[in-house]
DNA sequence: CTGCATCCTGCTAGATACTG
DNA sequence: CAGTATCTAGCAGGATGCAG
């Protein structure tokens, strides 16, 4: 891993600029099922159906299609067996288990300040009705 | 991910559940445009029209529907110079700074990982093509 | 079991025009 | 300058059926 010196290097690469190739990864990054998924192979390997039935709400295309997503950005490696029926095991690779990282810390942030925002957005909304 | 070793019997925030709260924030955060406004406002205060242009490719539309979103959460403040013309100034409550932080371990991912990902990407298409 | 193809729908976001 | 309102197109994503 490399240490990441925050301020230093931002100029190259400023994700403000459209055509910033960042933009696409932290398009990928920010996806709805990406972080669940990602998060959810976290802990171990998992087969297809138990993805399917841990991150709920998930629809099967979505999921193949997060997964899919996934193996081309080479972040999750996918493991056919061929038995019968069928085997496909997916798991973190080394890159894919270095986005658990800040992704758990945007999941520690929501968690520790769920109560604020919800607080904050009853506040707005009662102004807006008075 | 709440695996955090309190986490054990919270239902209520286990976001691979559908109903979970932490969802919200997390649709919310992992947002597109949101992640690059509050980027935008880290270093300080800002115009609206700042804004639309240093974020770039955004639409006034969606520069609008994003800053109330935050607004409406309590991580931007919103004020009004009744001037002519006027002039509205956003900025980071502690709450948005807060936020500031994993937004920055995501981008700084990002760059870091930018090479490996187009990389990967690339092999997987070729092997597609094969 | 896993996954692709197809069809179909709702919402999202862009463009445009108008206002305080 | 900083919005709101309206209209529309494109596409994300669900449902279903089929295949290896």
């Amino acid at each position: 891993m490399v240490t990441t010196s925050a301020a230093a290097g931002r100029l190259e690469l400023d994700p403000y600029q459209d055509g910033c190739p960042t933009r696409r990864i932290l398009d990928r990054v920010g996806d709805r099922w990406t972080v669940l998924v990602v998060g959810a192979l976290g802990e171990r390997t998992r087969r297809f159906s138990e993805l399917l039935r841990q991150v709920e709400g998930i629809s099967q295309k979505m999921l193949t299609q997060t997964l899919r997503a996934l193996e081309r950005d080479g972040l999750v490696a996918r493991t056919v067996y061929p038995e019968v029926p069928v085997k496909v095991e997916y798991r973190l690779t080394e890159g894919g288990r270095s986005l658990l990282e800040p992704l758990r810390a945007l999941e520690e942030w929501s968690i520790h300040h769920f109560g604020e925002v919800s607080r904050a957005q009853a506040e707005y909304d009662n102004r807006q009705s008075a």
